[in-house]
DNA sequence: CATATGTCCTGAGAGC
DNA sequence: TGCTCTCAGGACATAT
């Protein structure tokens, strides 16, 4: 489940192909799995893409984005299972996408998605302002500001956890970072984001901060399913930091003695300690 | 307008 | 053992 440190981990691992040029694009086909979503055609992708140059690699919240010289933009989705990859894929059967390349340390950059829910979309700059712009995407996750924080999600009425999610909010959090950035803010996930306040929004940038940064450091999470991977195929090493994450019924790792609570919100797992993340007092009225 | 729900997809694991 | 069922959760389309 690739979320902003993944992808971000991605993103720096795939640096090396930068000046490389594009020789040539494929979709390997495999009879038993669905093709993933590739836009557009691969004829026309290969028209638009032989013979150019990789002048950045970027990154729009949750997606990596290779940019070409002339601003088109290959954008790679992992969603749940996708992988971006310099190095031999973990098996050949879900590798969906090759950008094959000349003048570059790497020869190839695949994209490798088990599940089959990601996509690779070239866009042109208006394509990409219009499919991945600010209208579309809020502002990353690792930069935005406490202000800009409480602005984009204070006036809403859904619980904080649930508002982490939404990608036009606040791009680049997902379902784990959304729980243990909660934790590390003391912040109950099922609080409705108009009721924090605004020592809660900058505790909240704080832990965001905090946790997406050692979670890059960390090179992301790779869950027991071991899907995750870095461009060079090894796991990363987060999942042993995780404080609250798949952790139900084990001792909290900040108060050592709160159970961790496993909850379903918006039809998705929410983690949390009960006595670490309590709702807040309510102010007495004065007389 | 904001928010909620259904859908896609594969493989792992549970239960019988 | 092998079958069926459920679950995991990214983003987007559709519904309320």
């Amino acid at each position: 489940m690739p979320e902003l440190p993944e992808v971000e981990t991605m993103r720096r691992g795939v640096l090396p192909i930068v000046g490389g040029r594009v020789r040539d694009v494929a979709a390997p086909r495999s009879r038993r799995l669905k093709r993933i979503r590739i836009a557009p055609r691969l004829d026309a992708l290969r028209r638009r893409l032989v013979g150019r140059r990789v002048a950045d690699i970027g990154r729009a919240g949750k997606r990596v984005l290779v940019v070409f010289d002339g601003g088109d933009r290959l954008a790679l989705e992992p969603r749940m299972t996708g992988l971006a990859l310099l190095a031999d894929p973990p098996d050949e059967e879900h590798v969906r996408f090759r950008l094959e390349l000349d003048d570059s340390p790497a020869g190839a950059l695949l994209f490798w998605d088990r599940r089959g829910l990601g996509s690779v979309r070239l866009m042109s700059p208006r394509e990409f302002e219009a499919q991945l712009g600010p209208e579309r995407l809020g502002p990353d996750a690792l930069s935005v500001s406490a202000e800009a924080l409480r602005e984009r999600l204070s006036h809403s009425r859904r619980a904080i956890k649930v508002a982490l999610l939404d990608q036009r909010s606040l791009a680049g959090v997902g379902n784990l970072y959304a729980s243990e950035m909660l934790h590390v803010a003391g912040i109950d996930p099922r609080r409705p984001c108009r009721e924090l306040r605004p020592a809660d929004w900058r505790r909240l940038r704080a832990a965001m901060a905090q946790v997406l940064e050692e979670a890059i450091l960390h090179e992301g999470s790779t869950l027991s399913d071991g899907t995750y991977r870095n461009a060079l195929n090894l796991a990363g090493g987060y999942q042993n930091l995780h404080r609250v994450y798949d952790r139900s019924g084990e001792l909290c790792r900040n108060c050592s003695r709160g159970r961790i609570e496993r909850i379903v919100q918006s039809q998705r797992s929410t983690f949390f300690c009960p006595r670490c993340q309590r709702p807040p007092h309510r102010r007495v009225a004065r007389p």
